[in-house]
DNA sequence: GATCACATACCGACCAGTTGGTATTGTTGA
DNA sequence: TCAACAATACCAACTGGTCGGTATGTGATC
């Protein structure tokens, strides 16, 4: 399949328009008339493209993922040469990216499936999978810092992976409850912290 | 004032099913028409209580601290001696509580504050003040520990409690995401891992 | 001329909130 | 002690508006 342009059609405005309103509003919160009319199309187009609203919902997710996909695949903290600072690169590049307003920087995927697991288990998958394989993404990068370093540890690259997000998440849901980034910086540099001191404090120094 | 004995009346049933409820469901999709089918009391009873929907969501935050208020009160972590381990007590505590549906372990106010926090300032503020008072229990066990070690840091212990808290929500999420509380639990081990290092790694054992 | 990509108009269900009432509890003063 | 009154607690039925979803129409394109 050629990948599909993205041609400004009533889907992909749709698309859009919902990333921003349930990031804002949150999923239930976010009708299907309000959706419409803020990507400027009719409800008619709305039900063309998705069978109701939970597909809608289940698509956004997979938009998501692609959009923070290309997001992250380019941007500059690959380039580090030590696995460990590309780990850390990426974490530096998520407190970068806290700025403007709160629906602007917080995750579409972790504020749907809060409403959604228990009522909606498509979107809860999508949501789940989104948030893994973005993890993912982080998992060869902190096993080629262990074995750089010899270490023998209890946890795996893909708990830490996790936790990882989980900080993000979590920061993100403070964020909320003040109104503003600072708390998740101010979280962003705890987790930095952990991973210099979990590498660092193990003794050995990386392999030249 | 002498404490309010909580008779089972219809306003303290409606708080009751509303914690299980929006913490299943999310706020938005609580109806209050269901909420007091599950609460056995009538719709005029609801309105009598609460001036609004957004009324409830508010006391619903402050029965949820006055709730978790108690039990965290009553826990046995407080009784360690030193306050390192008052506070990696408080982690383990929390990681005991991880057991049974992701419902009944997971937090009203995180989830409460994720669709309320652009719509509802007052439920947004209620939910803040949940999390931040919560936090503050924290906060002098981490500064004695700090002092205990000498140690000097570029954080306080406020961002430390915050950051437990932000550990903790964004494990949830990550529960939710994935059915379980496997992941939660991993991610309190790092956490756990990470206060350890910060207090351990410093170089200096605590004062006798 | 058939399909696609939308638009218009509409529907029944359900939503938060209202109304107008009754039962229960508390207060007060003779 | 208790009648008279007042406030509280609750109930059943209803309402206007909004919700997700549908039925049908229409112009462009293959």
């Amino acid at each position: 399949m050629p990948a599909r342009i993205a041609k400004p059609n009533a889907r992909s405005k749709l698309l859009d328009a919902a990333l921003s309103m349930i990031r804002a509003k949150g999923y239930c919160a976010t009708t299907v008339d309000e959706l419409c009319a803020a990507a400027g199309v009719t409800k008619g187009a709305f039900f063309h493209h998705f069978r109701n609203k939970d597909e809608l919902g289940v698509a956004a997710a997979g938009h998501w993922s692609e959009m923070t996909g290309a997001l992250f695949a380019a941007a500059p903290y690959h380039n580090h040469a030590d696995p460990l600072d590309r780990v850390l690169g990426y974490v530096a590049f998520r407190k970068a990216l806290l700025h403007g307003g709160v629906p602007d920087f917080t995750c579409l995927v972790g504020t749907m499936v809060q409403e959604t697991y228990e009522t909606a288990p498509a979107i809860r998958d999508a949501c789940d999978r989104s948030i893994s394989t973005h993890a993912r993404t982080l998992e060869a990068d902190i096993g080629a810092a262990m074995r750089d370093r010899d270490m023998s540890a209890d946890w795996t690259p893909e708990t830490l992976a996790l936790h990882i997000q989980a900080v993000l998440q979590g920061a993100f849901i403070l964020a909320k409850a003040k109104g503003g980034a600072q708390v998740a910086a101010d979280s962003l540099d705890h987790l930095s912290r952990y991973l210099t001191l979990l590498f660092g404090a193990g003794g050995a120094t990386p392999n030249p």
